[in-house]
DNA sequence: TAGTCATTAAACCAAATGGTTGACAATTCC
DNA sequence: GGAATTGTCAACCATTTGGTTTAATGACTA
């Protein structure tokens, strides 16, 4: 198995699995924005709201460009292609059950 | 984009956030295992380890079937197909950056 | 029945997480 | 220069996390 940089992968695990996190991520599929723009939609500080686009920060999933005084958040996904590479490798764990059910549900008798 | 049950993802990512568990899953790619073989390779206590596996329990990644004083360990990877199926839409955020470099790259004058 | 084995439960602890508020710094606008 | 805007920092708080140790439970075994 192709070995992954466990720090990469913990920060960005951690970093998905929180709803505001993962919702900001796909704003920021739309257009770039500002921290407070990202901040908008959820019924929390602003302050609360920069410590989430830190810790994306953090896992690399986020670049930001300050511009005068405010900072221009841009998506980068990239960081996600470890994730997914090491999802990925599960696939087949998954994908067997599902062929072991087709085999049953072709299976010449299984319908009697 | 397709809605995910944000709970399973939470509980995915915050599973797949800790290089123990991680480990403990690439373990069960191998075989079936007991919390007790599960726990050995880890320097840290049992009930520790216990833990850790009831957080991928919590997550569906693990099956566990009570044999005797002993409970087995069984991988189920399907909770990731959705986890993977999320990632997957931020894919084009990737390769999207990879086809800019491509263009510049490919650009006639790119070289001079 | 007593002892050992496999695992969880409970109580505890330190550190991290996710939130708040208030102060501060930098920038822009009048 | 003074005020408003944008964002971070610091201190604080409650909860969760990841670990410990010491029972307690349940199932085999002699």
């Amino acid at each position: 198995m192709v070995e992954y940089n466990t720090e990469n992968l913990d920060a960005l695990f951690h970093a998905l699995a929180d709803p505001t996190r993962r919702a900001m991520l796909k704003a920021l599929t739309e257009k770039n924005m500002s921290v407070g723009d990202l901040a908008k939609p959820f019924e929390m500080s602003l302050a609360a709201a920069s410590k989430h686009i830190r810790v994306l920060e953090h896992a690399g999933l986020i670049h930001r460009q300050v511009q005068g005084r405010s900072h221009i958040c841009e998506l980068n996904a990239e960081p996600m292609h470890g994730g997914l590479e090491w999802i990925q490798h599960y696939q087949r764990y998954w994908n067997q059950q599902l062929d072991t059910l087709e085999q049953l549900l072709n299976k010449p008798d299984s319908n009697q």
